[in-house]
Formats: structure tokens, sequence, C-alpha cells
DNA sequence: CGGCATCCACACAGATACTG
DNA sequence: CAGTATCTGTGTGGATGCCG
């Protein structure tokens, strides 16, 4: 039921650090991102993830769609055809989440040079023993 | 190094999916948030962090903060005094990525009552076997 | 006080095989 | 195709103890 390394003594904690962190899970802020875009199947979102490097494992990307579903953020579209079709997709509730989400993607995205020069100069520092 | 479940094999992975790993990791969420509110000190930030729960153990909190002043999001300031003083505070870049992550945090106790309805209908659904 | 080093459990992630 | 089931290695995160 855990989708990240978030959920060790899942009943210990909030609720509010609970949805946080199935939101800004590792596959869970990528799932989110894509499904903004538009509805994806299973295997759609699995290649679409694996775009921006590793991918997902299947197992990793069930668990993490259950969770997502469970917490009202994703809807499930099983039909049944042979062969099996189903659609992910997002609630108004996921939209509102994934937006919030999109905002710090594409804040990543613009300031990952700032954040690479940072490193570089951190690493530069350190490495004069 | 690895500040989540994020790291493994970093150099597998594209720099962009790395720095929003870092910011959206478990305690970086967290850090960031309180940070934004005003600086603080090592334990400070230990003891406002574990307000909203389980607290972080103070390996991570030290890992996390390093992985974020490696990337320039989080200044650390030592002041040579016995005993040993250390400020945090957010950069620029990190008070940009902050406010995202806040907008995140915002939302989520603003609908957390929605999401918790839901899990209920979906545990409901999923209990009739 | 603010770390760092070490040890260890556990759950996460991946691989594989199987099903409807 | 879209999962479920099971097994396993290993990385993460916590606990503990020491140092400046």
């Amino acid at each position: 039921m855990a989708v990240s390394s978030a959920e060790t003594n899942a009943e210990a904690m909030c609720p509010y650090r609970l949805v946080l962190e199935h939101v800004t899970s590792r596959w869970g802020v990528l799932i989110l991102i894509e499904l903004l875009d538009r509805p994806h199947r299973f295997s759609e979102l699995r290649r679409a993830i694996g775009g921006y490097g590793r991918g997902v494992s299947e197992k990793m990307l069930t668990q993490t769609l259950q969770t997502l579903e469970r917490d009202g953020l994703v809807h499930r579209d099983a039909k049944p055809v042979i062969p099996p079709r189903v659609d992910y997709s997002l609630t108004e509730l996921g939209r509102e989440a994934a937006e919030q989400v999109r905002g710090l993607a594409v804040w990543t995205e613009k300031r990952m040079g700032d954040v690479e020069k940072a490193r570089e100069a951190y690493d530069e520092v350190k490495s004069r023993t």
C-alpha cells in the first residue's frame, strides 16, 4: 500500500503529511503531471514516464495508481473488453493537486541551470581539502 | 548523499528529476515550508518538523539540509562560537521553490477532508467482497 | 549544540512468472 | 493488455555512540 518512502508507520502520521507524501511521492508527481496533459492508458503512462529518465516498474506504477485512486485523485476506468483497456484520468480533486505539482515541475525546469551551478560551486569549495 | 527514496542510480537520472525529487523529498518539503516562515537553527527545525507528526531523525535532517544546501536552496550560516550555533535560511532560489511547495501544502490542508472521504468510499466498496 | 560514523531492520523497488 | 503474486537485494531511514 505504500507508495513512496513515505508510508512507514502510516498510522503514526497525521493525515496531512500522508496526503502530502502521496502527492509528492516519486512516481505520484510524474503520474499527476502526465495525466494533467490528458488521460492515459496503463502502458501509455509507463512509457510516458520512462521518457524522463529511468522508467517505473509495472509494480510501482500499479501501486502508486492505486494509492492515488484511493485518495480520490485519479479515476480508473476499466472497460470489460478483450484485450482489457483501462484508462486513467484525473478527478477534479486530482486536477487541483496536479496543478500545484506542475507549478513545482515548471519551476524546476526553469531554475535547473541555477541549481546545477550552485552544485558545482558547492563541490568546488568542498573538494579543496 | 541521497535525500529520499529517490537517489538510487543518481547518475542514471536526468537532472530534472533529481532536483524535483530533492525538493519533493520526504523531509525536504517540510524543511522548505518551515524555513519559508523564518530562519531556523538546527534543533529548532528538528522540533518544528516533529510538530507535524513523527519527527525527523537527526541524520535525515542533516542529510536533507546538505542536499538542499548543495542545490543552492538553503543557506547554512555556522557561527564559530561555543557552543556551536548554526542557522539555516532560504536562498532566493530556495524561496522560489518553497513557495511552490507551500502551494501544495496549502492545497493539501484545504482538501484533506475530501481526500479522506474519498478514501472511505474506496475502502467501503473494496471491503464488499 | 551540531554534527559524523556505524550498525541494522525493514519496506521499497525490480525481476520473473502467471492469470483474466 | 493490465494487472496479481512471490521472491529477493539493497537503499533508506532510524538508533546509538562519539567528537569539536
